[in-house]
DNA sequence: TAAAGTCAACGAATATTTTCGTAATGAATA
DNA sequence: TATTCATTACGAAAATATTCGTTGACTTTA
């Protein structure tokens, strides 16, 4: 088994841009990433290389242009994550944290038949 | 109004224990916290000295100890946390978080019943 | 008053994250 | 072959976060 380590900022900013477009190189991820954050070409190589080295990326060293992949999946890193806001903030209470991100966002109708959905199913689930 | 900065690892300890126990002494956190972190006297008081010049903590300059008290609220911290995580791992989409949420704990009953609650209540408020 | 104890202030050391300058490599092309 | 161009490698610098040693101030008590 894995362990999925919890990125840095920077880096999950990476994962995104790999997550969605699929296997890229630098180039590629630096161009998305330049229109939101200001990050160089080296910075951002920079990174994919220690992502390289944490085991987050794999590296396709093709012959001219090193295509980067993600290594680890989507969902587990949101796991990841979730579960350590979870309890760093909200001593593990769930209902809590929904509680506070609909407070921050207001959910759309189709968000919240999403998320009556999620819960149905997961009530299924429990059975 | 005020910026709510995001807390640090550290610092968001120390809050939790603020908000939780009220008003303490860095003694008091201390020793709160070397249960879980083996964080020592200096390095909490050092912690708590930065917070207070953040803005998250305000001092009251006992004739002994000091007395620190959380200025920050819980709610509107759990609100900054959970909006900066929603942007950062999941585009944005609170289904994904809840759905994520889930699938790394197992809700209590009580818990799924809270949620349900908290949905409604929700979708009240929308109409 | 002296000694011991408690706590805050300060600053240094370390670790981690982020950024980028410069050099090296190898391919394309003039 | 020499030059240019695109890319990667290396390593240093800067920024931020974390930890703690030491000093000094003040209190209590012997």
């Amino acid at each position: 088994m894995e362990k999925s380590p919890k990125p840095t900022d920077a880096e999950l900013a990476i994962l995104r841009v790999l997550w969605q477009r699929g296997p890229s190189t630098v180039k590629q991820v630096q161009q998305v990433l330049e229109a939101t954050k200001k990050a160089g070409y080296t910075t951002v190589l920079k990174f994919m290389q220690i992502m390289v080295e944490k085991g987050l990326v794999t590296r396709d060293e093709s012959p001219f242009a090193h295509v980067y992949q993600a290594r680890v999946p989507r969902e587990q890193t949101q796991r990841t994550l979730v579960a350590d806001l979870l309890e760093r903030a909200f001593e593990g209470s769930t209902s809590r944290l929904l509680l506070q991100a609909l407070a921050t966002k207001k959910a759309t109708p189709e968000e919240l038949a999403e998320i009556r959905k999620i819960l149905k199913n997961h009530e299924r689930g429990i059975q």
